[in-house]
DNA sequence: GATGAATGAGTCTTCATTCAT
DNA sequence: GATGAATGAAGACTCATTCAT
């Protein structure tokens, strides 16, 4: 079943989710389409799985950036490449999550599917947000953290294409972008 | 054809791209497909000419704000404002041309031609830069309009999905955002 | 009304009658579809009608070559070369009218529509059969003229294949199988 | 898959391999259409299958003419009778055979496969007048056994077409026309 | 009489899904 | 539980034919 969702991950990385037959997936498996079906009630309910495990890995890794001593009181920038770093890391080692992430942006239909990347990351931003500007309303609250992760979903995909010094200096830019966007907040808007 | 172009935006806008059928939009278009195919060759086509008329419309906006006397002049602020506001009311208006912008994984044919809408947003994003931080250099200036259009498009989806008032505080922390960003480096990094 | 036969034998020439559209054909003959329905009912009476053409033309060219004097009286050899070269140039000056000809044994539903063309070459066959070898039952008669024209309809295609000297080497070829076929029949078998 | 070769055979033969959809196959075969496309890539390559198997099925019967003892010192006659009623009886009992072997508007794919039927055929013809006709320049030897090929491929319809009697007075008279073409030609000439 | 845009049934082909083995 | 052949609905696209102008 870890073998279907990685060989689900490869195929919608090469290919995107509407493209990406299931029969392909299984072949990638090493498996049967109907074994597939055995672990997966249809094709989203694989995006649905996937999409979920990314989630919970996301969360170990940003878990383990906060546990890291200190960090509560870290200056912002630095709290910021703490996060962004693996999250950079996580995309591009897992490219199909960005796939993911941005196939909910193309259809109304496919936004319920990936739902739990979506929500885990906000979540996660939000606790951070609200760790760092505990004044803001939880409105407000949601808002800062939604648009922080909506300016990193906006980078990733220029991001993953990019080469490795590019990527770089786009990393550095969406860095400062949401350095810039959260300090005044931090300070009390 | 305008009629089959605006069937299709529909279309587009509802299901996404590649759900979007070519009977269905022959059907909401009030005509048949083999009508369809004689303005367009293929699906693609159709999406591509959809988006040569975006890029158009936006183009026409664009240049109405800067032809506003003393654009030039204007603060950072007053002038994102000025671009911000009309591309998203064009893209409030028009769902479907943010579908396309986000399209990532099309045919090359295709992305050749979305690429205009992209190119086209990116050109002017760059004007914008040049005019206000002109010591930039050329790779500094197109990375700064790239994060700016990126920050932009990742927020679109958020924004067009909000309702009105939400969306309202999602566009001034758009703006908060790009203004943040950029008024540093207006003032030489 | 010979404007539209015309484009219908290049086009019939250049790709085969069920490749041959419509609108090809109409457009080639500088008229719109609709003017083309309102001089043939549908594609097949457009071939039909080339067919009787093919059919008039030739019957034209083979009274000719028997209106000449003393034809009924040529050895048979040049008699055979009487009739075949000019059916040979008639054939490879309107190669539509070989597509014709073949088109209808690839389906049993083409064959009623250029049926002009066969019967009216069998006809004339038979004619040449009843002058040369009087002796003949209808039946052997209809049969000798039959294999007569299908050992022609036979080569045709290599014929109109071959390049100019390969061509006349097939023809040479042609009237020799016929010779030595008919000359035994001419002498009473 | 056989099944599939045997229904396109029916169809190819009722309708022509134009007229033949791949639906009324797969129908014929008691299949569905993608069960049809789990075997051939598309349409051609059911034709393409097809004449293969006629190809391969035609050398054998031919093959087993040729191991009769005494085959090669046979008079001329019984020869061409040991070789034409098999490949008659084989038309006869598979009537697709014609029509791939007559179809020459074909995409280039299909005519190199059909072309192998042709081949397999033109190349056993050489063989023929090779063994009995030693003198002959490859040349005249290709176009001698060519123009015995054509003259059987142009015959062909007439005799799949006529009723027992009439069939069977044609394949008497085919003979007659390749015996009295090949026998001058056997003899130096 | 001519036009040519419009039609829509029909074609090939794909692929998510099922089920007998 | 696994298999993978089979399914068939549905999609993109074509083209012979019609009909309002």
């Amino acid at each position: 079943m870890d073998q279907a969702l990685d060989a689900a991950a490869e195929v919608f990385a090469e290919v995107g989710y509407e493209k990406a037959t299931t029969n392909l997936i299984a072949a990638r498996a090493g498996m049967s389409p109907g074994s597939l079906y055995q672990f997966f009630r249809n094709k989203e309910a694989i995006a649905e799985a996937l999409a979920g495990r990314y989630a919970t890995e996301q969360a170990a890794s940003h878990d383990a950036a906060f546990l890291r001593p200190g960090a509560a009181s870290l200056p912002l920038g630095n709290l910021i490449g703490q996060v962004i770093d693996p999250m950079i890391a996580f995309h591009v080692a897992n490219p199909a999550a960005g796939i993911l992430l941005q196939s909910a942006d193309l259809s109304p239909a496919l936004a319920a599917r990936t739902g739990q990347l979506h929500e885990a990351a906000l979540r996660r931003a939000e606790g951070l947000v609200a760790a760092r500007a505990p004044g803001l309303s939880p409105d407000e609250r949601a808002r800062v953290a939604s648009v922080t992760f909506q300016v990193f979903k906006g980078m990733l995909p220029a991001i993953l294409a990019a080469g490795p010094d590019e990527r770089d200096a786009l990393v550095r830019e969406l860095k400062t972008v949401l350095l810039r966007y959260l300090e005044p907040i931090e300070h009390g808007h």
